[in-house]
DNA sequence: TCCTTTTGTTAGTTTACGCTAACATTTTAC
DNA sequence: GTAAAATGTTAGCGTAAACTAACAAAAGGA
C-alpha cells in the first residue's frame, strides 16, 4: 500500500477534522489544504475505492480502520520529523512545520523510527508534563530539550 | 527557480558523469537512473529550455554554469543527509543512500544547512583523512563519526 | 413553499514524467 | 564503403493531481 503525498495529506486531513467531532465533508478537506472542490472529490473517490474512507456521494467523508491506522502512522511520521526539526536542529516553528510536511512523504518508517530513536533515547528528550508520548499521540508539538544543551556543555571541551 | 526531484536527478547524474572526464550522452543518463531514452531526451529539452544544460541534437550534454552550481547544490544536500543516517542515525549505508535521495528534494536549503551545522558543529564529527569538506567536495561517503560515542558516555550518567 | 446560498459533482484541460512503438541518425566493424 | 548495431528523436499513451466551467443537490430563510 503505497500512497502518494497528495493522497498522505488527505489521510491526515481527515483524521484531525474527525477528531474534532466534526462530520469531514469535501469543502472542510478543500479549505484546510488549500485545493479546490472538485480536486478533493476526485482525491476522495480514490482514496474509497482503496478502502480508505467511506463515501456516498454528498454524503459524509469517514475514515476505514485502514485509513485510521494509515492516518496516524502519516501523523506520527511527521510529528517526529518536526521535533526534531525544532527541538534539535532549532529550525523556527512555522517554517518547521511546512518542513515537516514536506519530508515526511520522503522518509520511510524505519528511518522515521530511528529518527525517533535518537530524539529519545540518545538525546534523552526531557518528558513533556502533559505527558505525551510518540506512540499514543497526547499533544503535539510541545517537546522541550535539554540534551541540546548537555550535548553542549559536553562537547566544548 | 524550483526544479522537480527529477529535474534534479537529471542534473546530479549529469554532474557526477562529467566529473568523470565523460562526454555525458542521453544513454548514459537512461541507464544511471534507470529510465528510458524518450523520456531523458524530454527531460533535458526541458533543461535547455530554463538554460540548465547546453545540448544539440545528438550531441553531448553540458552542464551551464547555473546548472553545475544547482547541481553541487543538490549533491551536497544528499550528501549531508546520507552522512547524517548513516553516522548519527546509524542506519544501513545502502539503505541510507535511497533514503538520502528521497529526502533531497523535500529538504530545504536551510534545514540542510542547519543539519550540517548540526553535524560538524555540534556533533563535532571526526575529520576524515582524505581531508573530506562537505564545501568543497573532495570524496564522498566516509566520514568517520566518534562524537556519537562521546554522547553516550556523557547521556549515561 | 420556493428561492437563494452552500455544497458537491462532472467534464474536460494542464503539467510533469514516465512508457512503447516507430523512425532517424551516427558509429562501428568488416 | 556499406551494413549492422548503437544511439537519439518523435509521436502518442497513461497516470496523478491540480485547475476551471458548468451543472446538480441539499440546506436554510423569508
Amino acid at each position: 500500500m503505497k500512497l502518494t503525498n497528495s493522497q498522505e495529506e488527505y489521510l491526515k486531513t481527515i483524521y484531525l477534522l474527525e477528531k474534532n467531532n466534526k462530520k469531514v465533508r469535501v469543502t472542510d478537506i478543500a479549505k484546510k489544504l488549500k485545493i479546490t472542490k472538485p480536486s478533493v472529490n476526485k482525491g476522495i473517490n480514490v482514496l474509497k475505492e482503496i478502502g480508505l474512507v467511506n463515501y456516498e456521494a454528498y454524503g459524509d467523508i469517514i475514515l476505514t480502520e485502514k485509513g485510521k491506522k494509515l492516518a496516524l502512522n502519516i501523523i506520527k511520521r511527521q510529528d517526529i520529523l518536526e521535533m526534531f526539526l525544532v527541538n534539535v536542529l532549532e529550525i523556527e516553528k512555522d517554517e518547521a512545520i511546512e518542513e515537516a510536511k514536506a519530508l515526511k512523504h520522503a522518509i520511510s518508517q524505519n528511518t522515521a523510527l530511528k529518527l525517533n530513536k535518537y530524539i529519545t533515547e540518545v538525546l534523552n528528550l526531557e518528558e513533556l508534563e502533559c505527558g505525551y508520548n510518540i506512540n499514543n499521540e497526547k499533544c503535539r508539538n510541545c517537546l522541550r530539550v535539554t540534551a541540546k544543551n548537555r550535548l553542549n556543555k559536553n562537547t566544548n571541551n
